[in-house]
RNA sequence: GCCAUGUUGGUGAAGUGGUUUAACACGCUGCCCUCUCAAGGCAGUAUACACGGGUUCGAACCCCGUACAUGGUACCA
């Protein structure tokens, strides 16, 4: 075809794209940013569904964006309309605000780059298609569904490359009059590139993470628009993200194998190509059969984006995971940055995992650890209450009403420099400190209580009355001391050890009657600050309570 | 089939030619501290660089091959 005869077909084509791509350019100038400011997008299908790799993705697109001072937009990828589910872009836009992963533009935020939804873009992908058209770097295809599986059939047999490409590509140079009979006849087609690639030549792109990669050049006569007129995934990034000034594109390693193509479609349209971050799929080693495989939300529960908000991880602790599988540096620098957070850090490309990072349920369960061992009592307590008051109302009411106790019992050793690690979720605040709400306290009563001692309520009633609650801890053990030789107990548990018949047990017994009785477990925080904060009343009620357990 | 990428101890991983007799973290074990637990300190643990060639004075690091894994190979993204 002639440049005429291609310039005749394209208004054939497309008889109702007015505008110029130079219109467009002058649509979408240049962004104002200041050097090495980083643009980058996350693109949801609006499946509705979101993943912990998803929000992984979103969670980079961010950090490097904020940390340059860029920007990160919210761009919906809905040219698939079967892949449409009602309240799915809802959904997503919710899940990223509840995870606290807040594009600064996009769909459904604010932007000068929009409409940041690929359906309402249909006319600008046309515009570039129609001039891919004038300039012979695309072509209407009439091929059926059963010629292409049939060419697929030949290849399989032949082993080749699977794909239209040369010599299969047969409507790539039908002449004009050809285009018009089959128009003639309703047939329906697509808009295929025609691709100028050579695949005995290499072309090399080089990956933010996954560094140098060598590629044949793309030859494949890929779909740009399918029959309904609107673009494919490559087509719709490669317009987008030169129009919307990307500079890095952060997206799953499931696209590498299609990066000659996109490379070759930058090049054909004249533009910039952005940079590319591959990032490796979050995997896990399957408990059954051992493989690696994805994180699948059947199998595995943190799977889902849900499942953190209904489990009660904070959300700032999974940021933190994330980091540490963003960047293999980063948890070794938390943990020696003891009063840093997240924003103090430096994400890097190539601190990023190459290969496949493998789910670790351990270390995200440390890591919540950590994370609630740095915050102070207040802070466990509001983060608590603000996840009761959705997911356990009897224990938010309770909360609120002891708002002044509880705060107390969760700064119990606090003021060290590593302090305890028993919470790793909001749920745990309320199993591990079932003991400092008086309700809850008199109605599970011993129910916790797994030991088999019965405890002798008039020793530590004596023990009560000689204890003075205002003295500090050392003050207090001695005096625990005391009592405990007084009545025949060892003073410590090394002397008790030396002869036990000498004595009928040691200080530590003592604790743990105590223990026992007015925390209705053997393990819990310092019992003396425990003590402090209940008052002699309120102990001897309990121990009251424990006599009824106990019938004595 | 074809194309691409990956493979370091129980787990997550550092490390891109020479103080690597291979970090660190998690896990686990023991001891210490100690009223319990947590935390902390100390010690230990695992015979860890997929396999086979090559380049080099020297390779976990570079090249080739094999195996395995993952992804792509759609008018899905």
């Amino acid at each position: 075809m002639t440049e005429k005869e291609r310039i005749e077909l394209s208004e054939i084509l497309f008889p109702n794209i007015k505008r110029t791509k130079e219109e467009y350019e002058k649509i979408y100038p240049e962004r104002n940013l200041k050097a090495g400011a980083m643009v980058t997008r996350y693109g949801p299908s609006p499946t509705g569904s979101v993943h912990l790799g998803n929000l992984f993705s979103a969670f980079c697109d961010m950090v490097y964006a904020r940390q340059s001072g860029g920007s990160f937009f919210l761009r919906i990828e809905d040219t698939d309309q079967k892949r449409a589910v009602a309240g799915g872009v809802e959904n997503i836009t919710s899940v990223l605000k509840g995870f606290d992963i807040i594009p600064t533009e996009g769909y459904s935020f604010k932007g000068e780059y929009g409409p940041y939804k690929q359906s309402e873009r249909t006319e600008i992908y046309q515009t570039y298609v129609k001039d891919l058209i004038v300039k012979g770097f695309a072509y209407p295809c009439f091929m059926t569904e059963e010629e292409i599986a049939s060419i697929r059939e030949e290849q399989e047999i032949n082993k080749t490359k699977i794909g239209i490409y040369g010599m299969y590509a047969t409507d790539r140079d039908l002449s004009l009059e050809e285009v018009k009979e089959h128009l003639a006849n309703k047939e329906e087609y697509v808009i295929r590139l025609k691709s100028p690639g050579d695949p005995n030549k290499q072309i090399e792109v080089v990956d933010c993470i996954k560094g140098k990669m060598k590629f044949p050049e793309n030859d494949m006569d890929i779909v740009l628009l399918k029959k309904d007129g609107t673009p494919t995934y490559h087509f719709a990034h490669v317009i987008d993200d030169h129009l919307m000034h990307t500079t890095h594109v952060i997206r799953g390693d499931e696209w590498v194998s299609s990066l000659p193509v996109h490379i070759q479609l930058f090049e054909i349209l004249g533009f910039n190509i952005p940079k590319y971050a591959h990032i490796a799929p979050i995997t896990i080693k399957d408990s059954e059969t051992g493989a690696i495989r994805k994180l699948s939300k059947r199998k595995d529960p943190w799977a889902g984006a849900k499942f953190y908000e209904e489990a009660g991880i904070p959300i700032k602790a999974l940021h933190l995971y994330l980091a540490t599988i963003a960047n293999t540096n980063f948890e070794e620098w938390y943990l020696n940055n003891q009063d840093k957070t997240i924003d103090d850090f430096t994400f890097s490309f190539d601190k990023q995992a190459i290969g496949g990072t493998s789910f670790d349920e351990a270390k995200l369960t440390n890591l919540c650890k950590t994370y609630f061992s740095r915050k102070s009592g207040e802070e466990v307590y509001e983060e608590t209450l603000a996840y009761t008051e959705k997911f356990d109302p009897d224990y938010n009411k309770l909360l609120k009403e002891n708002k002044e106790d509880m705060i107390k019992f969760l700064n119990i050793e606090k003021d060290v420099p590593r302090p305890r690690k028993d919470i790793a979720k909001y749920s745990d605040v309320k199993e591990e400190f079932s003991y400092a709400i008086d309700e809850m306290f008199k109605q599970e009563n011993y129910a916790k209580y797994e030991g088999e001692k019965t405890y002798d309520v008039e020793l530590i009633k004596d023990y009560i009355e000689v204890i003075d609650l205002s003295t500090t801890n050392e003050e207090w053990f001695n005096k625990t001391k005391e009592f405990a030789v007084e009545n025949g107990y060892a003073a410590t548990p090394k002397e008790y050890k030396k002869s036990p018949d000498n004595y009928k047990g040691h200080v530590g017994d003592i604790c743990e009657a105590l223990r026992v009785m007015i925390t209705g477990r053997t393990k819990s925080p310092d019992l003396f600050s425990i003590m402090k904060i209940l008052g002699k009343t309120r102990i001897n009620e309990r121990i009251e309570l424990y006599r009824k357990y106990s019938n004595q």
